[in-house]
RNA sequence: CGGGGUGUAGCGUAGUCCGGUUAUCGCGCCACGUUUGGGACGUGGAGGCCGCAGGUUCGAAUCCUGCCACCCCGACCA
C-alpha cells in the first residue's frame, strides 16, 4: 500500500510533497516557484473559500475586486510597508513585444512611464480608491474582501507553503473609530480560528505578534497559530490592526460626528492556499491525504465489485440508488464506475486522496441489502443494512469531523510545553511544539533566541498577565509566549 | 541570494569517471484477449533533439564553457 509515499518518519519534507503530488492537488510549473493547483486540489480550496465566504458575509463583509498591478508610485507611500515588501516584487515596466534576429525580444520603445509592481498585497491600491468612496462618518465603515492572486518573489518555495504566486482572500475594512477598527481585527481573528477548528479539524492558539513578527505597516497582527506533525509551527491566517497608518499615507479623512476631519481607522486580514499545507501537515498519515468530511470535495465514493458485464449491470443499478439517497441528503458522493480500472486500484486511489468514507458494493452485498464501508480516519471496515446507510453515513462523517479535530488538538496539548529556564527550553524546542516561556520583551532578546535556538515568537497570548523572569536575560517579564520552529 | 546535489520516454532509472554498434530496465500508455471483494495477467505495439546553447573531436548522453530548471541545507518571507 502507499507504494509511492515516502514514510513521515523517515523524511517529512519528502512526505509531504508526496502527499501532495500523489493525492493530485499541485504540480510545479514551468514557471519558478509558481505551482499547478490541480482539480482536486483546486476543489478542496473552493471548498475553503466557500466556507469562509459565508463567514465574511455573515458578518456584513462584500466581495470586491481591484486590480492585479500598483503603480510604484503608491506603494511607497507608506514607508515601513515599502520595506516590508520591496524585496520581493515582480516589476511590470514594458508593455509590448517584437521580433528581432533573436526570437522575440522586448520592445524598447514601449516602456512604461511609471513601472507597475504586481500587487504581493492590495493596501495601497485600495486605500488610494478608498480615498474617493470616504467622505463622511456616514460612508463607513466600508467592510470589503478580495479573492485574489497576489505575487512575493521567493527565493525558496515549497507547494502551497510558500510559492511565488499564490491565491488568498485579502480583507481591507475602514472604520469611524480605533475601538471599532480594533473589534473588526478581533472578530476577524476568531472567525479565523473558528473557521480552522471547525472546518479543517486543526486546532490554533491565538495571539499577538511581537514587533518584528508584525505586518509591514501595521500598528498590531493578531494571528492564528497551528501545530504541523513535526513539530513546527505554521502561521495560518492574521488580521492588522493598521491604526491610522494606511489613511495618514492615502490621506484619506472623513467629517466625524462633530463635524470635524478625522483620518480613518483601518484593518486587513487574510489567509492564503497556505491552508492547504496546514491542511495536509496536521491530519495526512503514511496513506495519503485525510481530509475532514467538511472539506472533502468527495465525502463518499461508491465503488462497484463485480464479474462481467451481467453482473454489473445488476450492480450498476443498486449503486446508483445509493447515490441518489445519499445526494439527497445532501451529501457529496462519487460514483466511480470506470471499467478501466479494479476495484483494488481504486481502494488505494482514494485512500491517497483522503476520501472520509469508501462504500464497496459486490453480488454478496446485494443479497444481503448491505454493502461494506470503509473510513479513512481509523481504517475499520464495517457492513452496513441500506435502510441504515444514510444515518450510519451522516454520523460517521460528523464522528470523522470531531475524531479529526480531536486527534490533533491532543497532538498540540502534548506537544506544547511550558518551562522555566534556558536548558530546558532548548531541549523542548530541539524537540518540537510550542513552548510557552518568559519573555523580557525585548527585540534583542527575541534575536538571541533566534540565532541560538532558531525558534521564533509565534505570538503573544491574549492570557491574564503572569509576571515572572525572561528564560535568558533573566529581566522582567509580563507574560509567557508561545515559541517554537516555524514554517 | 550563498553552499551542496540532480537533470536520459509521462514517471522512476542504467549508462557519464575511462567518448566508439541500433541508449538500459521497471512502471505508465495504446490494441486484443482473459480478468475484477485490496494497486490483475498474457501477447503485440507506440513513445527519446540524453535539460538548453555553444565548443573540443573522425565521432559526444559521456569531455569543456555558459545558461536554465528542480531537490536539500542556510539567510528572507504568509
Amino acid at each position: 500500500m502507499a507504494k509511492n509515499i515516502t514514510k513521515k518518519s523517515e523524511n517529512y519534507s519528502q512526505w509531504y510533497n508526496d502527499i501532495v503530488l500523489n493525492a493530485d492537488l499541485a504540480e510545479t510549473s514551468a514557471v519558478r516557484g509558481c505551482m499547478v493547483i490541480k482539480p482536486y486540489g483546486y476543489a478542496i480550496w473552493e471548498r475553503l473559500q466557500a466556507e469562509l465566504d459565508k463567514m465574511f458575509k455573515k458578518t456584513g463583509h462584500m466581495n470586491a475586486y481591484f486590480p492585479l498591478f500598483i503603480p510604484k508610485s503608491f506603494f511607497s507611500k507608506e514607508a515601513t510597508h515599502v520595506d516590508g515588501f520591496a524585496k520581493e516584487c515582480a516589476i511590470v515596466t514594458h508593455y509590448r513585444l517584437k521580433n528581432s534576429d533573436n526570437g522575440i525580444v522586448v520592445d524598447e520603445n514601449a516602456k512604461l512611464e511609471e513601472e507597475l509592481i504586481v500587487r504581493p498585497t492590495s493596501e495601497t491600491i485600495i486605500w488610494d480608491t478608498y480615498k474617493k468612496w470616504i467622505q463622511s462618518y456616514r460612508d463607513l465603515p466600508i467592510l470589503v474582501n478580495q479573492w485574489a492572486n497576489v505575487v512575493r518573489w521567493e527565493m525558496r518555495t515549497r507547494l502551497f507553503l510558500r510559492t511565488a504566486e499564490f491565491l488568498w482572500q485579502e480583507g481591507h475594512t475602514a472604520h469611524e473609530t480605533k475601538k471599532e477598527a480594533i473589534n473588526e481585527t478581533e472578530l476577524i481573528l476568531d472567525i479565523y480560528a473558528d473557521f480552522l477548528q471547525k472546518f479543517m479539524a486543526i486546532p490554533v492558539i491565538k495571539g499577538r505578534k511581537t514587533e518584528s513578527e508584525r505586518f509591514a505597516g501595521a500598528i498590531d497582527t493578531y494571528c492564528v497559530e497551528a501545530l504541523m506533525q513535526d513539530g513546527k509551527a505554521l502561521q495560518a491566517g492574521t488580521s492588522h490592526f493598521l491604526g491610522q497608518n494606511f489613511s495618514k499615507a492615502f490621506d484619506v479623512k472623513f467629517s466625524n460626528r462633530e463635524g470635524k476631519l478625522e483620518y480613518v481607522w483601518s484593518t486587513s486580514w487574510g489567509v492564503s492556499t497556505r491552508l492547504m499545507g496546514a491542511l495536509i501537515m496536521t491530519h495526512s498519515d503514511d496513506q495519503g491525504l485525510v481530509l475532514p468530511p467538511k472539506l472533502a470535495p468527495y465525502q463518499v465514493v461508491i465503488v462497484p465489485i463485480y464479474k462481467g458485464k451481467e453482473e454489473f449491470d445488476e450492480i450498476d443499478s443498486f449503486c446508483t440508488q445509493v447515490l441518489n439517497d445519499l445526494q439527497t441528503k445532501g451529501i457529496r458522493v462519487k460514483y466511480d464506475n470506470r471499467d478501466s480500472y479494479k476495484p483494488g486500484w481504486k481502494f488505494n486511489e482514494y485512500e491517497v486522496k483522503g476520501v472520509p468514507i469508501r462504500l464497496s458494493i459486490g453480488k454478496r452485498d446485494i443479497e444481503k441489502d448491505s454493502m461494506e464501508v470503509f473510513r479513512r480516519d481509523t481504517f475499520e471496515k464495517k457492513n452496513y443494512k441500506r435502510e441504515k446507510l444514510i444515518e450510519s453515513v451522516l454520523f460517521m462523517l460528523e464522528e470523522m469531523q470531531t475524531n479529526l479535530f480531536n486527534r490533533s488538538n491532543l497532538f498540540l496539548q502534548e506537544n506544547t510545553f511550558e518551562v522555566n529556564d534556558f536548558e530546558e527550553f532548548k531541549n523542548k524546542i530541539e524537540k518540537g511544539g510550542f513552548v510557552l516561556a518568559h519573555w523580557d520583551g525585548t527585540e534583542e532578546t527575541e534575536r538571541e533566541i533566534k540565532k541560538l535556538t532558531k525558534a521564533t515568537i509565534r505570538c503573544i497570548p491574549f492570557s491574564e498577565e503572569e509576571k515572572g523572569k525572561c528564560i535568558i536575560s533573566g529581566r522582567l517579564s509580563e507574560r509567557k509566549v508561545f515559541f517554537a520552529k516555524a514554517y
